[in-house]
RNA sequence: GGCGCCGUGCCCAAGUGGUUAAGGGAACGGUCUGCAAAACCGUCAUUCAGCGGUUCGAAUCCGCUCGGCGCCUCCA
């Protein structure tokens, strides 16, 4: 999305939020077993919600909270599954009408040999589906077992709507390609998703869609790789899961984060460490540095030792990185140049010229990548210019220590820094006397 | 059983037929400093899991072997 517009598109982007119940087996054979929600309610944790929807509502706050934590673009739509029923119970009812899906004593089923070229995009084939069908739940009912649920009949289910079948809810397929179809047109242009989702769910939409429009479903597809976390499949059944406010409970850079999950290319698989994060901070200060220094040097005269071919260097490292994300999302590369960008405004002194060319970098290397936001912009309110630590002001203390400094007591020197590193401050002694940053 | 991915320096990782195999981290050496921190400079793979083949030429293509992993259950 951000290369998109970093390229001048015009966009629309759709990012749907799942608020109705899946069930526990709701594989592309059948949607049986326990509801998801209902099961989550039912749990110790989920006692503390009066019902479905609260639920659903938190989880949903949980998931704005850390998307806006890992600086990700807010998407120009975000449909509720629930608030789209209608429309998916009107496009189930076409897909009867057109024989592309039938009902039965249980459901609405859609009937995969309806679209010959059902698996196209996984590459599973219909024969191949039936070679490689395991002990799902058989459904005497259904024409055969591969055919996925458009609607499921129940009137005990926590959530149900009112459909010509009857009380039920919508298959979780179908919600999808509604949402989609509302919001985006017949065809759209570019679908993502994580790699599970290929088959079934993304099989089972182009199926859906198709049947129903005539026209392709999607144009462009990309599947984001499972991570692995300290070499391992990361699974709740196993506990080894890291979440990002977990990490950042702990301590962590939320944009450390990001960079981390950026530095492998979204095809590639990918082993979360906490080194690979630790290995990330570093980078990610490296552009808060750039950002301290432009905002010295804004506004100053003309510095003789400042470097003249700065904009041109910072135009190459951009244009660069905006033709790897243009190659297939290439953010490894993309970060490298950018990279390049940034050593370059910090290798010499900026004057008022530079300064303002670097800030331009920076801005639309943060629209490109969303590693470089403008600490400024970041924080609403502005902080202290000259905060109390303990006893003192922090330019009192660092007066103290010059003092120290003079008198050659390095230990109460150095006790003085180390004491309001601790506070998040931290010390850089410069030619030009002592400057102090706030470490986040 | 079906579909698919990966193996590049101590670690992460780009490169997928042709000048010196990007970049980051770590480490080491240096500039600066009372010492640090920050920043910068330098060093760090004649070699790309192994074997065989195609080619004037391969990390890149083909085959085999070894090793790791994912989807088709919960998971994101």
């Amino acid at each position: 999305m951000r290369t998109a517009k970093s390229l001048g598109w015009q966009v629309k982007w759709v990012s749907n939020i799942t608020d109705v119940g899946h069930l526990t087996q709701d594989d592309f054979a059948d949607a049986g077993g326990e509801d998801r929600m209902e099961k989550a309610l039912k749990s110790k944790e989920g006692e503390q919600f009066a019902n479905v929807w609260a639920l659903a509502e938190f989880y949903t706050q949980a998931y704005l909270e850390d998307w806006r934590r890992l600086n990700l673009l807010e998407p120009d739509v975000r449909p509720k599954a629930t608030q789209h029923v209608r429309e998916q119970i009107v496009m189930t009812q076409e897909l009867v009408k057109s024989g592309h899906a039938y009902e039965t004593p249980t459901g609405v089923y859609f009937d995969i040999d309806s679209k010959p070229d059902y698996g196209k995009l996984s590459g599973n084939t219909r024969d191949k589906l039936l070679e490689g069908v395991r002990d799902v739940v058989l459904d005497e009912n259904k024409r055969q077992q591969s055919d996925f649920a458009l609607w499921k009949k129940d009137d005990k289910h926590l959530m149900q709507w009112y459909s010509p079948w009857g009380w039920g809810f919508p298959g979780w397929h179908i919600e999808c390609s509604a949402m989609a179809r509302a919001y985006l047109g017949d065809t759209i242009d570019l679908h993502s998703g994580g790699e599970d989702n290929a088959f079934p769910h993304h099989e089972c939409e182009i199926a859906q869609s198709e049947s129903f429009t005539g026209k392709p479903f999607a144009t462009h597809w990309f599947h984001v790789r499972f991570l692995q976390v300290e070499g391992e499949k990361m699974a709740k059944s196993s506990g080894n899961f890291y979440t990002v406010r977990d990490l950042v409970d702990q301590g962590y850079d939320p944009l450390a984060i990001r960079y981390a999950l950026m530095s492998v290319p979204y095809g590639k698989p990918m082993n979360f460490t906490i080194q690979l994060l630790k290995d990330a901070t570093g980078n990610v200060e490296r552009f808060r540095e750039c950002w301290r220094r432009v905002g010295a040097a804004i506004g100053t005269g003309p510095n003789p030792s400042t470097n003249p071919d700065l904009a041109t260097h910072l135009g190459q490292a951009y244009s660069g990185a905006l033709a790897a994300m243009c190659d297939d999302l290439n953010t490894s590369v993309a970060i490298a140049k950018v990279l390049e960008g940034a050593k370059a405004i910090l290798r010499d002194p900026l004057d008022g010229s530079t300064a303002r060319a670097a800030t331009a970098y920076l801005e639309k290397v943060e629209s490109l990548l969303g590693i470089a936001p403008e600490p400024r912009v970041a924080g609403a309110e502005e902080p202290s210019p000259d905060p109390l630590v303990g006893t003192k002001r922090v330019s009192q203390w660092i007066n103290e220590r010059a003092l120290a400094k003079q008198a050659k007591d390095f230990a109460l020197a150095d006790s003085i820094r180390e004491s309001l590193f601790a506070e998040g401050i931290e010390i850089r002694d410069t030619p030009d006397g002592t400057d102090w940053i706030r470490k986040r």
